[in-house]
Parts: C-alpha cells; structure tokens; sequence
DNA sequence: ATGGTGAGTGCAGTGTTCTC
DNA sequence: GAGAACACTGCACTCACCAT
C-alpha cells in the first residue's frame, strides 16, 4: 500500500504557479532594449558579447538579469572552472548534455553577479557553439558511437501503429541478414504475407502491442491530462487479448463490455488483485499529473486523490482485516436472514421484497423480535470492540485515511459511552475546529444558573409526588395547588429563590475570577450571544405561532369557501 | 425566559437487494 | 448513486401546563 495516498490540489497549483508562463517570458523580451545589451570592452580590454534574441527568448530573464549581461574572458573561465567541478560530481561517463542539466546543482555554478539563468544560458552557448565547430570525421565518431551503444536510436522515434507494422518492424534486420539479395521493399512485402499466416494467438499479441502504442500517441497527442485508471482497467487489460481469442464474434469494443461485465460478477477475493495493482500504479499516476502540469503550466488541475472508489476501498480494508460492519437493527437482521433466502428472492418482484418483510416482521411475536434486537446488540459491540483494536493497531496517518475515505467509525465513536461530552477540558476550548466549536453554549466550568422562581422552586420539590400523572396534568394540578396556597407558605419558596440568586451570583463573582483576561471576553462573548440566540429564537416562535395561527384561518377560511362553492375547484 | 417532564413529532441516517 | 418499500434509531425540538 502507498503510504501517501493523497495528493492536495495545492501541491499541484504550486506546481502550476512554480512555472513561468511564457507570457512572462515575452515581457521581458519587450524590456531588454538594445542599446542596454550593445557589445561593448571590458576595462580588461577583453571582448564581452550581447546575448541574441534568441536567446533571451529562450531564457527567462529577471530583471536582475538584465543589468548583468556582460560577460569577459574571465567569466567564461569562471564558468568553465564551475561546470568541471559540478560535472565531475555527477557524470559517469552515461550523460548526455540534457540529462546532465537537469541533474547539475545550479546554485553550485553560478558565481559572481550571474544568476542561474544567465549562466544556464552561456553554457548553452557554448555547447552550441561547440557542435558548430566540430569537424564532419569527429562528428561521424561521435555517430557511430551511438549506434553500436543503441543500433535503433536514430529510428527510435518512428511511431508504427498496426500489429502488421509492428511484426515487419521486429522481424526486417533478421530478415535481412538472411536474405541480403532482397530489395528493401520486397522484403517488407514478404513479411507482410508472413504476418497474415500467423496464428490468431500470435496475431493478438501484436495487436496487443498496436492498442498500447495507439493509446499512448493518441494520450500525448490528444494532450489531455491523464487519469488514473480503475481496477477494472487492469482486469480489461489481462483478460482483453484471451477475450478476443475465445470470442472472435466480437469487436474490441464489445470485448471491453464483456470484460467490465465479468469484472462485476468477480469475487472480492478475486478483485483484490487489481485494486492492488490499482494502488501501486497510483505513483506513477501522480508524476504522470506532474509532467503533465510542468509540459502545461497555464492549466489547472485537479489531481484524483481518490483511485479506487468507496466500495473497492472497503472491499480492499475488508480483506486487510477490517471488520464487516454488522447489519444495524434486529428488523435489519431479520430482513437479512429472509433476503438470505434464494426462493424468497427469485420468486418475488424486488419491489415487494420489503412489504412482504415488513407484514412478516409484524406477525413475529415480541419475545422474538427481542431476540433479534439482543442479537443486533451484540453484534454492534463485537463490531465496536474488533474496530477499535483493528484501528490502534494501524499508523495515526492511515487511520485517519481510512476513516475518511471509508466512512468508518472514529475511535472516539467506538468509545463505551455513546452520548457525547458535552462539555469540554478547559485546554481544548481554545482550538478552533468546528463550526459549533467556535462559539459553543456554554463555557466549561461556569456555574449552572440556579432556579431564581419561586413557583419554580415549588414545582421542583412537588412534580416527584405526582409520578402517575401526564408531564401537561402534572403541572396544571400544582398551577391549582399553588393558587390555593397561602401566601404565608409560598414565602418559604420565595426565600428560597432569592437564596440561590445570591448564590449563583457569589459562584459566578468567583468563576469570572478565576478566568484570565482572555477567557473572560470570550466567557462574555458566549453569554451575549446566549441571549441573542434566544431573543431571536423567541422571535421566529412567536412569527411561527402567529404564522400557524393565520394558518388555522386561512384553512378554515378555505374550508367555508368549500363548503360554500366558492373554492377553485368546484367553480369548475 | 425560566423551572420540570413525558409524550409526540420531524428529520436524517442506517440497513436490506436489485436495477438503471 | 438514486430509487424502490419498509423498520428502526437517535437526536432535536415542540407541546402541554403555570406563575413569576
């Protein structure tokens, strides 16, 4: 498994930023005037050169660059004396000028004034003058050299793209050396006919090759940015060639589908290979989207940092080990266990599947259905308790990974305690996460506000007595009692709230106390925006109500034009 | 707006298999 | 991934009641 999975979109829009866009390029070659790069002496009396145009095309100036273009004899040996050594650090005698280019240490030879570019661009300078100055018997050497190291060099870039092409391409130099008396083109037209003689087997290997070649001219022509290819992919490209062997009624097209089609029925066993290979390409995906943005700076891409889609992805952390999620409820369980069965599926319309469950879910009796719900119980926990150890066994990195891309439980929701904490460490609240992390309703530590009713407080002591009563009932019957009290009586609830207010306010004078300058005013921010909250909240019930109630007119309203035949409808 | 609470409601999300 | 039909869960919220 690779371990970096992801690419950011970032990373590749610094790719794209990292490049000069040519239109920079030209505006520099609109700024270097003429007379600035005139050739002029040196106080050395050494001759200096003006680069051409040219070449200030092919560089990309700053405007650095531009007040240092004038180069002596000294600088060039200067030069020279800092390519030795950079070349003697990187040449093994296998580099040619590109390769060794994009290898050198810049930093390392540029010198002086001279910037990177400015001495990039004298050593093309000089290897083009170089090649000028080579006579025709060293440049014959030279030749020759090259292609006893690599015979097809030269030809190496001739793009053959049918299978036929491809076979007389391999076959000619043997063909040749047998045959030397045979004119090139007869040759060519022999192994033609001996192409069409072959066996459909070894045709399909060269129409193999033909689809790969196609495909890669048709990429780099067609100059869009690469895709990384699925798991299906992989499967169509091992099985397509055997596909069209067995299956010569069909066209490659149909072949393709055939294989898609197969794939599908697959077994995850089965699939797993190519979601491998699938994973273990995705590198060379990422340097492909690389290339890709350096060869077209001015476009924007987006790379794919999904390769295999959620479900491969599951299928992939199932087989590694990650435990199957367990059906949800014991209806579900049941459902299953039904669905299980192959008459059941084949003998009733999909569409029906869950009504027919659903009446027989209802015949079952409570004591079974209960049965089920403690079998979907424990299957929950066996699932909690084999993800969570599965989880911490796996590096912090992946595991966030897979949580993501899988939807799988975090460890925090595997934790025995399903309600969430509400209230949060004193350390955490400065970190900036959520949305409703920002400005949560409460601070952590502050003093619950204490009942500052009096009635409240009356209703507080007295609700427990009235257990068998409705939560409404409850509170009309101690509306009722409360009434007839006396008001001697309701003194003692009044006390008592007065009691707690002046608590209350003696916890928070302490609490406001213990907060640093900064907690304050956000302890303060919190609670102002507590009271808007509910001013506004108060506002939209009230807007609600009223809104329901012009509601409850407005039907009834429509309902006497009904019923007196002056509706939409009936005037019809 | 506040205290209390249980019942009810609405919504989002989960699960099942299969097709398009 | 949506949609087909259904059950179920969990959460947030409302409602009922009243006095301060």
């Amino acid at each position: 498994m690779p371990k970096k999975h992801v690419v950011e979109a970032s990373s590749s829009q610094e790719i794209v930023s990292g490049q000069r866009s040519p239109s920079k390029k030209r505006k520099h070659k609109e700024v270097v005037s003429s007379t600035e790069l005139d050739t002029t002496f040196s106080q050395d009396d050494e001759i200096t050169f003006k680069p051409s145009q040219t070449e200030i095309n092919d560089t990309q100036w700053t405007e650095a660059d531009k007040e240092i273009h004038i180069w002596t004899v000294k600088h060039i040996n200067q030069l020279m004396n800092n390519m030795e050594e950079a070349i003697m650090k990187l040449d093994d005698g296998t580099r040619t000028c590109t390769g060794l280019e994009k290898a050198i240490n810049w930093d390392e030879v540029k010198f002086g004034r001279f910037s990177v570019y400015e001495c990039k661009m004298m050593w093309h300078r000089i290897q083009k003058k170089v090649k000028r100055h080579r006579t025709v018997s060293e440049f014959y050497n030279a030749a020759k050299q090259v292609l006893d190291q690599d015979p097809k060099f030269f030809i190496r870039n001739q793009k053959r793209y049918t299978a036929e092409e491809l076979y007389v391409e391999k076959k000619l130099d043997d063909f040749i050396e047998a045959n030397p008396e045979t004119p090139m083109q007869q040759a060519i037209e022999e192994l033609k006919v001996k192409y069409e003689n072959l066996s459909d087997k070894r045709k399909a290997k060269y129409e193999e090759k033909s689809t790969a070649v196609k495909k890669k001219i048709t990429k780099s022509s067609s100059n869009k940015c690469p895709k990384p290819p699925q798991p299906v992919d992989f499967y169509i490209e091992s099985k397509l060639p055997s596909v069209m062997e067995k299956k010569p009624e069909l066209s490659e097209f149909q072949a393709i589908n055939y294989c898609r089609h197969k794939y599908k029925k697959l077994k995850e066993s089965k699939q797993i290979k190519y979601i491998n290979k699938c994973i273990d390409h995705f590198p060379s995906y990422q340097e492909e989207v690389i290339e890709y943005l350096s060869e077209n700076p001015e476009k924007e891409v987006k790379m794919a940092s999904n390769y295999i889609n959620k479900n491969e992805m599951a299928t992939k952390w199932k087989h590694d080990g990650i435990p199957h999620k367990p059906p949800g409820t014991g209806y579900s369980i049941f459902a299953q266990n039904i669905m299980k069965d192959e008459e059941f599926t084949q003998n009733n319309p999909v569409t029906e599947y869950f009504k027919i469950i659903s009446e027989r879910w209802k015949e079952v009796p409570l004591e079974e259905k209960q049965k089920y719900n403690e079998e979907s119980h424990k299957l929950k926990e066996a699932y909690k308790t084999e993800m969570k150890e599965k989880l911490l066994s796996l590096p912090e990195e992946e595991r966030e990974l897979l949580t993501k891309t899988v939807n799988l439980p975090t460890l925090e929701s595997l934790e025995p305690s399903t309600k969430k904490k509400k209230t949060k460490l004193i350390t955490d609240f400065w970190k900036p996460k959520l949305k409703e992390d920002i400005l949560p309703a409460t601070f952590p530590g502050e003093p619950k506000h204490k009942i500052v009713n009096s009635y409240a407080h009356f209703v507080q002591e007295h609700i427990p007595t009235l257990s068998g009563h409705r939560g409404s009932d409850k509170l009309k019957i101690l509306g009722e009692r409360w009434r007839q009290m006396a008001e001697e009586e309701k003194v003692k609830y009044l006390e008592k709230a007065k009691e707690c207010e002046a608590q209350y306010q003696e916890e928070l004078a302490k609490f406001k106390e213990s907060l640093s300058k900064k907690d304050l005013a956000r302890y303060e921010e919190i609670v102002k925006n507590r009271s808007k909250k509910k001013s506004s909240k108060s506002k939209t019930n009230s807007t609600i109500t009223s809104n329901k109630k012009a509601d409850v007119h407005e039907e009834a309203d429509g309902a006497s034009e009904v019923e007196n035949g002056t509706g939409d409808e009936d005037s019809d």
